[in-house]
DNA sequence: ACTCAAATAT
DNA sequence: GATATTTGAG
């Protein structure tokens, strides 16, 4: 392969410099990381099939090759000899792009002498600019890359690195040594950033925050004011939106930005944008993105009311336009464990199963494959990783059996008053409880660290306790008389929360044998296996046909991907839709 | 210095 | 393609 691109902006500010590359891409993964690169370097790329192909394209090219950019991970524990090796032979200069922490040990563990530099993966424009940088200055003699930003030096195979390359800070830092490469890096607002921002507001009043208060008030080095601004005109703009739009829905989003906050900061109401005014008309700003329904009806998502943020960043939810709910747990890009809670239809057609299911690969390459799904239908991550809406309900499983109703008014009230459940989160595990209704009384000590709970906008008498329940029979829920949702003001705050006791829901692993012909639809890509592998971990084998429309969603960063199956049918009556 | 919105970058 | 941030005009 070979591909060549100019680069508006920055190819001006370099001048026609051609910075040549060689890529020891094994896998698809080295390709995504670059990408970056690839977007805004003139660059060549080959790939290679073995060890000896790289030598020799090495050999043949090392006239105008820079840097050496290679990915590694903890099943290339043979590719530092190949590394030494180049060193010594072509006096190249080696990237090394760890795949994650552990890799990067891994590497500086097990030798990589040679390896000039680490990058961790997504290159900003910062990291090109520096190996611009390190081009220029190499031809005028000077010989070594040095470190800046995430590129991460190492000597002697020693390194301090991952942490700090993790950490993300990419804060405001000047770099003048390689003359004028070096473009102002964008700042990213991190959580501790915004709070600050909040904090600031807060502080000057809303009416009278401005931005060069808000930076003095802030105190951080290198915060401009206009970054700031920026900043605030952003803030503003949400909570304007927030307020049109969503009103009043119990969502309860702590800010407009969807950055999580303490639970102190909830009900100060410069706050919670969502904490007065009416309900219904939702928005994009919901998290589920809502748009373009093919039904054309804006949907109702009062079932959702009582969802919630999450102290930390541990759940992310995966929504589709039609309502699918999808949560990934334990988001560690570092490992290669996902866990994924969610909601479904149930094989009958009409109950609800709450499921969860948690992925382990020991090796990268079957994580990274997962990482490749292709949507099949468009299952928009919610949010981004800055400023998305991570967003937890918690929900319980409480029987054995599943939900019996027969409207779909009693669906979506059903399923309100079963995710509003708060006490009976279990812990994530692969396992289902032995006994379900154990959750009730056991509260493991890893939920500690959940939210408050927030009032029950529903009539607990909606909900048959446990004792109603006649564990020999199949429960059938008792229809559930639709309630209004009060707005959250009129929620009494001080009442003691009675956890409803949703006795009628099964609990099933999400994971089934895919003995039936519920086959997903067919990737295009070669990746349609390792699609199969996932989905059939969410797919319900036994869904009747009609409901075996499903989703796939997954983001292209290295961890998550999920199936969701679709849950149009639970909340659409079809005969109103024609 | 502030705000807005177009331009860019991610 | 959608958002986030920067830039620059008013």
């Amino acid at each position: 392969m070979n591909r060549t691109t100019s680069l508006g902006r920055y190819t001006q500010s370099c001048g026609a410099k051609e910075m040549c590359i060689l890529l020891m891409n094994d896998d698809y993964i080295c390709r995504n990381i670059v990408s970056d690169m690839l977007d805004h370097c003139r660059y060549e790329a080959f790939s290679y099939e073995s060890e000896m192909d790289a030598l020799n394209i090495i050999r043949e090219k090392k006239d105008d090759l820079e840097l050496i950019l290679t990915n590694i991970n903890r099943t290339h524990a043979n590719r530092y000899g190949i590394i030494d090796h180049i060193k010594r032979e072509f006096k190249l200069q080696i990237v090394l792009m760890p795949v994650d922490i552990d890799d990067e040990k891994n590497a500086s563990r097990s030798g990589g002498n040679g390896v000039t530099v680490y990058i961790m993966k997504s290159l900003s424009m910062n990291d090109i600019n520096h190996l611009w940088a390190t081009s220029f200055a190499r031809e005028k003699g000077k010989t070594e890359l040095s470190s800046s930003g995430k590129l991460i030096h190492v000597e002697n195979g020693s390194s301090s690195v991952a942490s700090e390359a993790c950490k993300r800070t990419r804060t405001l830092e000047v770099n003048e040594e390689n003359g004028n490469v070096e473009k102002k890096p964008r700042v990213v607002w991190t959580k501790e950033m915004h709070q600050k921002f909040l904090d600031a507001v807060a502080q000057l009043g809303h009416d009278k925050a401005f931005p060069k208060k808000i930076v003095e008030l802030m105190n951080l080095p290198g915060l401009t004011r206009e970054n700031v601004a920026s900043h605030l005109q952003k803030y503003r703009m949400c909570m304007k939106r927030a307020q049109e739009g969503f009103t009043g829905s119990s969502y309860d989003f702590l800010d407009p930005f969807g950055f999580n906050t303490s639970q102190r900061n909830l009900r100060q109401p410069h706050w919670n944008p969502f904490g007065t005014g009416s309900r219904n008309a939702p928005t994009t700003h919901s998290g589920l993105n809502y748009h373009g329904s093919r039904f054309g009806v804006t949907p109702d998502i009062s079932f959702l009311n009582t969802i919630r943020l999450k102290p930390d960043h541990n759940f992310r939810v995966y929504g589709d336009e039609k309502k699918s709910v999808l949560l990934s747990i334990g988001e560690n890009r570092a490992s290669s464990n996902t866990s994924f809670a969610g909601f479904r239809l149930a094989g009958d057609g009409k109950s609800v199963e709450f499921g969860q299911n948690s992925h382990f690969s020991e090796g990268t390459r079957i994580v990274n494959e997962k990482s490749y799904i292709q949507q099949q239908h468009s299952l928009p991550e919610v949010g981004n990783d800055d400023f998305s809406h991570h967003l937890s309900f918690p929900f319980s499983f409480t029987s054995a059996e599943p939900v019996k109703l027969s409207s779909n008014q009693q669906w979506q009230s059903s399923i309100a008053a079963l995710i509003d459940i708060d006490k009976t989160m279990p812990p994530i595990s692969t396992q289902p409880p032995l006994n379900p209704l154990a959750s009730l009384t056991q509260q493991p000590s890893s939920w500690s660290n959940w939210a408050e709970p927030i009032k029950l906008p529903y009539q607990q008498s909606c909900i048959p306790s446990l004792q109603d329940v006649d564990q020999t029979k199949t429960p059938i829920m008792t229809p559930l008389q639709p309630c209004a949702t009060p707005a959250l003001a009129e929620w009494d705050e001080t009442a003691s929360f009675v956890p409803s006791q949703s006795a009628a829901l099964m609990w099933t692993e999400w994971a089934e044998p895919a003995s039936v012909s519920s086959q997903p639809p067919a990737a295009s890509g070669n990746n349609a296996n390792a699609n199969s592998e996932i989905f059939s971990d969410f797919t319900s084998s036994s869904l009747p046909p009609e409901f075996r429309q499903l989703g796939m969603a997954g983001d292209d960063d290295g961890v998550d991907a999920a199936a969701i199956c679709v849950f149009d049918d639970l909340f659409f009556d079809r005969q109103d839709l024609t």
